[in-house]
DNA sequence: TCAGGATTCCCGCTCAATGGTAATCCTCCT
DNA sequence: AGGAGGATTACCATTGAGCGGGAATCCTGA
């Protein structure tokens, strides 16, 4: 499929080395991308120079290059997640500034759960949700609000892999956990202590898009010794609805219509 | 420098395809992708594709096709935007909760003002600032902020090309300019009214890195009829002070010991 | 049923991309 | 100063991935 003789496409090489960067590594030397993506040396730097010039890449005094600034504008312009996450940030920071710990939101991606916005202390709790970060579905609070709200079949396939024990509370157990889900999807939000980190409670709700299907979850982390963390319930819902109606949600169609398809 | 017959490389297609993309156009049929990028269709068509391989581009239920999700991860996990993004933020929600005004954050790229982050009311005030927007460096206060900090030679060229005159207020006399960089860089702010939008007035401070350099502006648009604008530095400083010292900023070298550099 | 557009298939041509090797440029370290 | 090790650039023969015109097929609404 591609000139190489390893059979890639450039727009494949394209993304490895734009997986190269993350937040530990966010600028390197063009010999390292080409250790790190594995990429032959002449190669890469063939390959940096052409992002260079269309400065999908950008070069930094010392050498080292790093993801541009035009890359991050082109897609920040296009992409549907900027809107999604301008709809949800101030809603997130009324939770916030009520439930005082850190607030996400997070969407169902290739069978895990991506974060694209969190707000919060970075330091009063464990929690170690990351921007544009990844976690699996079945061990946190959004996931299984997401998950709860998916196709019935997708469910299943995502069941039927082997699934992670983070802790001693995450549920491993596919008829167990499609007795959880039943109940998320009937009481509308997901609790979950510890499942990924012992020491926090995640609890999560649906964002609703304007087609009534679920886009988003919304959640925060709490300490798990808080005292009733249900009562934080209310709030988020709250927020989520906002949230939703921002998107161009029009309230529920009351269960069956949709149901039926 | 491509295969095509037209002289483009891939990347360069590549980039044609994402710009194709802005909020007003997030997603649309490939069809009518070709026709904006004005590549020919069996091409759009075979790159499409491999783009869906990759999940640089994902395509919705109806055929459309838009910015994939797995692109703005890569991307949002590299860049250094979001790190920017994150430490200014809650110094921004502050802004905001005081001034009640649109707050921005800016940086200066390819000589103009890219907006990277903005929150505050749609609908109070007249505001076209835009996350992933850019406006002329002339024409905004972020913009006179950041070029007031830059090097001389940079200004110069800035000041040497035409300036569009948007209201009567706006400078575009390069000695006119010049002089009132001179004031920005010394007052360390800038106020602008009315120089985009008539009703409105801009102000804005500089937001340093760690090694001294000015990286980004953060900035209100407020009212231009409002009392006493100036009343509003002082925020916005203290502010941007602790932006910088999130950026690992400490505290500068009082003049001398970089000028000389 | 039909029309107009969107999408996929087909296929020969060709030059851009490839990647090895070698030369050059840096940057520390001694 | 000298030199070792890595980073970067230069060179170049080879070739198959990308190209894009054209035609067939699939939609979709009138």
């Amino acid at each position: 499929m591609a000139n190489s003789a390893s059979g890639e496409s450039i727009i494949g090489r394209f993304v490895k080395i734009v997986s190269a960067f993350d937040d530990r590594h966010p600028s390197m030397s063009v010999a390292e991308l080409g250790r790190r993506t594995g990429l032959p040396v002449t190669t890469t730097y063939r390959l940096v120079n052409d992002l260079l010039v269309e400065r999908l890449l950008d070069r930094e005094p010392g050498g080292n290059v790093h993801i541009g600034t035009r890359m991050w504008e082109l897609v920040s312009r296009g992409s549907k997640m900027v809107g999604l996450r301008e709809a949800a940030l101030p809603f997130m920071e009324d939770v916030q500034a009520v439930v005082q710990h850190s607030t996400t939101l997070g969407l169902l991606d290739s069978d895990e759960v991506l974060y694209i916005e969190r707000i919060g202390s970075h330091s009063t709790i464990v929690d170690i949700t990351k921007i544009a970060g990844r976690l699996p579905v079945h061990a946190t609070s959004s996931g299984l609000v997401l998950l709860a709200n998916s196709p019935a079949e997708y469910q299943e396939t995502v069941l039927a892999r082997p699934l992670t024990k983070f802790t001693e509370t995450t549920l491993t157990d596919p008829p167990q956990l499609r007795r959880h889900l039943a109940e998320i999807r009937q009481r509308g939000y997901a609790v979950m202590p510890g499942v990924i980190v012992k020491e926090s409670s995640g609890i999560a709700v649906p964002v609703f898009g304007p087609d009534n299907a679920v886009v988003a979850a919304l959640s925060v982390v709490v300490p798990r010794n808080e005292e009733n963390v249900p009562a934080r319930v209310p709030v988020l819902m709250a927020s989520a609805r906002g949230i939703s109606r921002a998107l161009g949600w029009r309230g529920e169609l009351k269960g069956a219509l949709r149901q039926s398809h």
